[in-house]
DNA sequence: TGGAGTGATATCTCTAAGCGTATGGAGCGC
DNA sequence: GCGCTCCATACGCTTAGAGATATCACTCCA
């Protein structure tokens, strides 16, 4: 790539020009007097080294070389006004991409609303929405494969990620309908130790599994875990069938599922944060937008 | 088409850090020192209005608004450098294109060296050749649909048009073998007093043929025209099926059919002149580096 | 903790571009 | 022949841009 040897300027001058075939017509145009024009294009056929215009009195017209120079130069002018006026839209963040992952207990509460309001105010962007539980999510934002993440329980400090809380939730048990305790309106923790458990892999996320652990044995048990699975809607479909019941975030009441009960716990103290996580040196503006977003949009409440 | 807003050198600064990734590294291969490059980048941005790169302690890369203006800089850097290129091989006449129109009987003596030796000298050169007759020529010249006339009898004068002679020719007569006179070296036109003409018709070319009506008079008869043919190919036919005899420039000797004989004519005084026809104004360079290529290669003889 | 590396900033200089006004000069038509 | 149109030229002014050097701020690593 070699340094430009043409002013945009002269090229302008040179497009009108060709466009008026009148010296006079062109520099009013252009809105500048017209000996400044003839400077112009004498000035940027020095530079070709051949004439552009031929000057015959009466009309004017452009040279083969002028003819053969009139396109690029007509297709730089316009590509660049595009590309400027396209990157500005982009620089606004009034279009764009912006990839998003989130955890599939959120399909049914944070997501929903938080798509609607920033669909709403950014109709032209792109939205990449893929379901990812936690860890992976963390990853994805580090390989800038996402650019954020909706997740549980993120970790308390991280260099170059930033997390903001959506919101905090309780837990509920996920019982059988048919289960004694379900016919309770809330139930302690302590009287599921003889339940088998149905829960996510510790993997998917370690922080969220120990929590719930947690309160298993602040109840006096260590939960019988018989079953995994990685998704909070199999979670249920599991307990429906009777293989065990789960300790979940309250967002999962909104998987609906007949033979299957929610209860609030007692005593409820311990809940679940629900967190937005970026990457923050990301020069997307599209991530403060959708922060912006989160922020004056509170989600669904289950 | 508005006014540029973007300087092409800060375009370019810009491309060669996007492909660098390095302030110091950009800079260099741009030839300047660091801090004028930070200014580059800078003012352009501040132009777009939105950060192009993201500047992090290790590593630099382009925010999105820099993606998308990325393409629309290197095309039109590389498309103006290109067609920069493009329009001086045409200036200076290496490529282009010229048309040139040319009278029949020229086909075998002047055309065939000179479209040799312009096309050794300029490969690159699209000739488009059309053979036409000389009043046609004139007026494709003036309408520019031609660039280059080869015509015979020009006009003296002409404001917008330019002629050289090319080359300057005796008259033979054109005779069927069998004819008593072909017997004969050389004829004194007033031998052909008492036979049939075929001649070009008038309109074709009327220099041409008022000089063949004169050579008659001056030899103390009226030709009796008993049969018109636009093409000197076609009027050698003729006089070969013995419809009649003609007069015509010693090039058409070249037309070798058995049957018909050429003969010198005595007293050799009138020739014709063969003439190079241009508009004056024709900015294209060819337009001279034909001329010149014709004045330094001699037509064949015939 | 100090030095290397990297980029930003401040300041200065100089040039070339860009524009305006005034003027010159060639064609053209009345 | 005179005036009009149209383009070129001359001259002066102003400013943006591009460059250099010197220096600062930050990060990372030994």
């Amino acid at each position: 790539m070699e340094r430009p040897e043409l002013p945009l300027p002269q090229l302008h001058a040179f497009v009108v020009l060709a466009e008026e075939l009148h010296f006079g017509h062109a520099a009013s145009r252009l809105g500048i007097a017209q000996p400044p024009l003839s400077q112009q294009i004498r000035r940027l056929e020095d530079k070709v080294g051949y004439a552009l215009f031929s000057r015959e009195p009466g009309r004017i017209c452009l040279t083969p070389a002028g003819r053969q120079l009139l396109p690029a130069a007509r297709h730089a002018l316009t590509g660049l006004a595009e590309g400027l006026a396209a990157a500005r839209e982009v620089g606004s963040g009034r279009v764009g991409r912006l990839r998003i992952g989130f955890a599939a207990s959120l399909a049914l509460t944070v997501l929903p609303s938080l798509l609607r309001t920033f669909r709403e105010r950014f109709p032209a962007v792109d939205l990449d929405i893929q379901e990812m539980t936690t860890t992976p999510q963390l990853a994805a934002l580090r390989e800038r494969t996402i650019d954020i993440g909706l997740l549980r329980e993120p970790p308390a400090h991280d260099t170059d990620l930033g997390f903001e809380t959506v919101l905090t939730e309780p837990f509920v048990a996920v019982l059988p309908s048919s289960h004694p305790v379900a016919a309770q309106r809330a139930v302690r923790v302590e009287q599921l130790a003889d339940c088998p458990f149905v829960l996510l892999p510790r993997a998917v996320g370690p922080p969220l599994y120990d929590q719930i652990a947690s309160l298993c044995i602040a109840a006096g048990f260590t939960p019988q875990v018989t079953q995994h699975a990685v998704e909070w809607q199999t979670v249920c479909a599991l307990v429906e069938t009777g293989l065990g019941v789960s300790l979940a975030p309250e967002s999962i009441r909104r998987i609906r599922l007949k033979g299957v009960a929610f209860r609030r716990i007692e005593p409820n103290a311990a809940r679940t944060r629900v967190a937005v996580a970026w990457r923050k040196n990301d020069s997307n503006p599209l991530v403060p937008h959708l922060l912006a977003a989160l922020d004056q949009d509170p989600p669904d409440r289950p």
